[in-house]
Order: C-alpha cells, then sequence, then structure tokens
DNA sequence: TAACGATTTTTGATATGCACAATTATTAAT
DNA sequence: ATTAATAATTGTGCATATCAAAAATCGTTA
C-alpha cells in the first residue's frame, strides 16, 4: 500500500524535523543570550502588542506562575515593562520596551533569513507546494490534537 | 520578491509545525505512562538492536549521565536490560525486554498510524510532494546547523 | 455599603530535566 | 608496570515547570 509507505516516511520525517527545530531554536536563543524560555515567550509578542500574563501563559501552554518568572528575566534584561493595567487592577500590562521591540524585529527578521536561506537549496519550483503542503500537514494536525 | 513571502510563510509554518508536534509527543508519551525522554529513547531503537549508552546519548543528544538516568528508569519498567558487555567491560548492553520489544512495535505502528490519518486528510497528490519536500526541507536544515 | 465569591498575579515549596565535574572500573599503550 | 584513555555512574547545581496558598482587586448581591 502506498499510503502505508508514506505515513511511514512522514513520520520518521516530523521526528526528525522535530529534534532539529528544537536544536535550530537553542542555537538562536543562545545567540541572543536569552534562555529558551524567554526566546519563546519574546517569539510570541507582536512588535506593538499589550497583553497580560495570563493570555502569554495560554498562548506558551505554561502556568501563570512560570511566565511570571519568564517575564521578571525580560523585565531585568529591560526587554520588556510591565505594569498594572489602570482599568483593572488584577491585570498586569506587558509590553515590548522600545529596546525588546528591536529585539523582536531582528529575531523575526533572523528568523525568516534562515528559512530563505534554506529555500534557497531547495528547487523554486517546489516552494509553491511544500508551504501548501505544509499548511495541510499543519490543519490536519491540529485537528487531531483537537479530538483527542 | 515572492522569495522572501515562501520564506516568512515557512517560518510561520515551521513554528506552529513545532509547537504541535512537541504536543503530540506529549500526548502519545503520556498514553503510554512513559516520560518524555523515555519514550524518545524507546523509540530510537531498533527493535533488535543492542547499543552502549554513549551511543544512545549522541542519538538523543544527550550526555551519558542523562541517559544512565533515563535507562535505570526504563530498567525499573522492565522495558530493556543492561548488562556488563563481556568483551569490554566498561561498556554496558543495553537491549529491550521482550515487553519492550512489543511494545517499541506498537509504539512504531501507532505513530504510523497517527501520520496515516493525517494523510487521509490530504489529497493523495500531494503525498508525494509533500514527503519529498520534506526531505529537501530536513536535509538544508541540517546543513544549516552543521555550519553554525 | 458591606460582605462574599471570582479572578489575576505573585510567592513558596516541590519535582523533574539536564549538564558538568569528580569518581570508579576497565582497557590500551609505551 | 605504570600511565593514559575511555565508559559509566554519582554528586551537585541550575533551569524548568507545577501546584497550593496568599494578596489585591473586581463584580455582585443581600
Amino acid at each position: 500500500m502506498e499510503l502505508n509507505q508514506h505515513a511511514e516516511k512522514l513520520a520518521n520525517l516530523t521526528f526528525s524535523l522535530l529534534a532539529n527545530c528544537q536544536e535550530k531554536e537553542v542555537r538562536l536563543a543562545e545567540i541572543h543570550g536569552l534562555t529558551q524560555a524567554e526566546f519563546r515567550c519574546l517569539r510570541l509578542f507582536g512588535s506593538d502588542e499589550t497583553v497580560n500574563n495570563k493570555k502569554i501563559a495560554e498562548r506558551m501552554n505554561l502556568s501563570p506562575s512560570r511566565l511570571t518568572r519568564i517575564i521578571d528575566g525580560l523585565v531585568n534584561k529591560e526587554y520588556i515593562i510591565r505594569e498594572i493595567d489602570p482599568n483593572d487592577r488584577r491585570n498586569m500590562r506587558v509590553t515590548l520596551s522600545s529596546k525588546g521591540q528591536s529585539l523582536v524585529k531582528q529575531l523575526n527578521k533572523a528568523y525568516v533569513d534562515i528559512h530563505r536561506e534554506i529555500l534557497k537549496d531547495i528547487d523554486p519550483d517546489q516552494h509553491e507546494p511544500l508551504t501548501t503542503a505544509l499548511e495541510h500537514l499543519l490543519e490536519a494536525l491540529e485537528k487531531w490534537l483537537a479530538k483527542s
């Protein structure tokens, strides 16, 4: 059966890709003197967004208490600003500092650069099918996760 | 520029795929009562293979000391057997027990099953381009990691 | 308006994941 | 025969993460 062979190949590929992508994230975080958690947290910021602790925790799939400490680190390093939300003083308004904004932009740029480098090694005719296929893969994966 | 747009899209896709694949691994490990590390370790065993501590550590990209403890766990749960290599008594011969072998087979089967399910949601004409494109992506990623 | 319950964050305690350095056992080399 | 090299383990320390409890604030309702 063709389907089985493709499934097997796909299983091995996503397994290897996962490991390599993780390694890539570690390297990138290191380069910028951030812990992995801090790196991931910054990556999840839209460049001019303001959110509260809990929202970030949900995005990162971590507990709010964990987030408090990650943000502590980022505040210490002066990448983000944390202030009490005047509308609801229980909330914290978490925003990128200007230093943070430029880093996020730089990170995003580097992230895209890497993938541009990668694409250079792939036949341009395959760029379109690659991205659309990956979109489908992601969609299907999300569906699988949702139902289990 | 087309290339830039594709690079940007690809960057976002791999970012999301990474998160989802991680979540998938967590779920699978949980289902079988294993920690993520134990799960990954078992996944890396050929079903009738015998290797030593160090080799596994290299495969998993972890320190030998970490591996000692992961294997401790798997020995306790009776999935693998650890014995001194008679040819070189410094080495440990690590092998799957029969219980371990059947679990690994089951895990591999489940892993492939998931990806078959995922492929069912994707147009069969796209299966071939998807896997070859992913192969290229992986190759390019490995190359990038190697040179930095 | 005073009191109660719900919500957001923080803090303290605790558990796990992981690497590094030191230690032990063994082998290979001079 | 002694020394150097190698494999695994153990001790230690830091990063990661959760949970429970506490503190502050808000909304509701008696």
